[in-house]
This record gives C-alpha cells, sequence and structure tokens, in this order.
DNA sequence: GGGCAAAATGAATCTGATTTTCAGTTTCAA
DNA sequence: TTGAAACTGAAAATCAGATTCATTTTGCCC
C-alpha cells in the first residue's frame, strides 16, 4: 500500500469518530496523495473515476471535507474554487495571476507581527491567510518579449 | 453633493474609458459611499432601492465593478460572498469568525517581509490577500462566560 | 454466518451568488 | 437632431457547492 502512514491515519480518525472504513474513501485518499499540487475537488474527481468509474462526484467532494477534518488534508481559495493541498508545515502562497503557478512560503518574522497584531486587538487567531499574487520569473520575460 | 470628489473621479474615469455618465451610477456610488464598513452587493442593492426603487440588482452589480476598476472600491472576499469597502489606504484584515466583525490593520513589517520573499522566489508582486481569523475580544469574553 | 442499525453512497436536485442575454432606453458627439 | 455606442434591468443561464433520499455497505451483535 503505497501511503501507509496516511491511510492508518485515515483509519485511526474514522473509528475514533464511529464512522466506517470504505473502500471509497480509502481509494479516494490514495488517489489525492498521487496528485500534485492544489488540485480542485473536480479535478481530483477525474483522477478518481479514471481509476475508479464507480465512484460519484458526492462521495469525493464529502470525502475531501473528511480528509481536511481529519488533518490530511488543507482547503485554499485562490481564485473562487475550492483546492485541496496535502497537509504538512504551515505555509503561505505565492500566486502567479498570468500562469496559475502557486508556490508556498513560509516566513517567522511575519508569523511573529501577526502574533503581536492580534495581540494589540485583543483578537485571539485561529488561522490565518497570506497570499501574495503577482507575476512568476517565466512569465515576466515572457511579457516583455511579447510588449 | 456629497461626495463630489469621489463623483468627479468616477467622471473622469468614465469619460477615459468612453463610457457613459448615468444617473444609476452617480446614485449607486453615492449609496454606496454613505454605507459604513464592508458590503455586500445584496445588501447594497437593498440601500439603493430604499432610494431609488427603479435601479435594479444587475445595475449595481455592474456598477461596483466599475467602481473597482475605477479604483474607488475595493473588493474583498471572506466566507465565500463578495463585500466592496470604500477605496483608502492599503490595508489587511481581522476577520472574527464567531460575530463576523472585520477589524483593518496595517503593518509595514509585513509589507518589508512580502517584498523580501518576493524578491527571493523572482515573483513581481502586483497584490496581496492577509487576513487573521479568530474571535475578538467581546466573543473571548462571551465564549468563557457561556462554557 | 445471518441480522440489523448506523453510516455511506451517488444520482438527482437544490441553493445562492454571480454572470450573461437581450430587447428596449439613454447618453453624447457630430 | 440624430444615430451609434453604451447602458439598463428583468429574466434566464451558469457554476461551485451543498443537500436529499432511496439504496447499499459496514461493523457489530448474537
Amino acid at each position: 500500500m503505497p501511503h501507509e502512514v496516511e491511510q492508518r491515519s485515515l483509519a485511526r480518525y474514522l473509528e475514533e469518530h464511529n464512522l466506517k472504513h470504505t473502500r471509497q474513501r480509502e481509494a479516494i485518499l490514495e488517489v489525492f496523495l498521487s496528485a500534485r499540487g492544489h488540485i480542485t475537488s473536480e479535478d481530483l474527481y477525474q483522477q478518481v473515476r479514471a481509476r475508479h468509474p464507480h465512484i460519484g462526484y458526492t462521495t469525493v467532494y464529502r470525502t475531501m471535507k473528511l480528509l481536511c477534518e481529519a488533518g490530511l488534508a488543507h482547503e485554499s481559495n485562490f481564485d473562487g474554487t475550492t483546492r485541496y493541498e496535502i497537509a504538512h508545515e504551515h505555509h503561505d502562497h505565492l500566486v502567479c495571476v498570468r500562469c496559475g503557478k502557486i508556490v508556498e512560503f513560509e516566513c517567522d518574522l511575519i508569523e511573529d507581527a501577526q502574533e503581536r497584531i492580534a495581540k494589540q486587538y485583543g483578537f485571539r487567531i485561529l488561522r490565518h491567510r497570506h497570499e501574495l499574487y503577482g507575476h512568476c520569473p517565466e512569465c515576466q520575460k515572457r511579457v516583455r518579449t511579447r510588449g
């Protein structure tokens, strides 16, 4: 089984919450983990369908919610449609508005500054989103040569 | 005319782009500028309708897009529905996930850090979004006393 | 190795925000 | 004044996301 650790992690979550372990959930997790980058539930559905034609969109959709709750996936939303990425260390995103490329970054300095700001306003922060939109190096070149 | 500067700014934008100056656009800008905070196009439509029953939702919707292009309004999206705010100095947002309160903040330190990160990855930044989600002071109290 | 309740599935439907269509109206430059 | 271009607004289309519900599976009991 290619992603044993995650499969076990899902199994534990299901057990702890009296949810059922189904072929569909296992299959969807498997395909999700094999997919690269920030994927929409629609795209993921297409990939799942290629290997498991019997699995419906609704199940993919609901399973991704489940994987988020289980801490195996993260939801993000750049352009109005929800995307999922494999959960790992916290990070933020650089998004190229021309080609759609998404690069992850981390910055402790910013994290600290956020804490200070939250304290200043008396907020208790649960999560945040921080996205920088612009042109990636390749697209800058392309823009220049084209005009 | 209550918001002469903005009305003139809109007029200039329309002229420069060969667009037409209509009562509707003037009226919508006026109501928008008088409204407080981060308003949805639906809310704005309700307010516009109170004073100008003949103006339709579509026109409000389209005019807000226009005002954004003209630099008089800014679009933001916290909870899946688009909100508009009056354009002014750049700032980011603290959002209370319980009561929906939105507080604006600015932080030069973070702006600088963003620049550094962009340079590191070769990106040219056009805009960004930075939102901190959590509980405002009032809601923290309420949560504590209730359980 | 049934029997069964709870949970899951998936096709279809609903929702709610946004966007487009299109016929009729208004603006504005000549 | 006139006509082309732009605008308006009711209605319809779109689109992602969420829900419904009849049917099937799973996990657990005996």
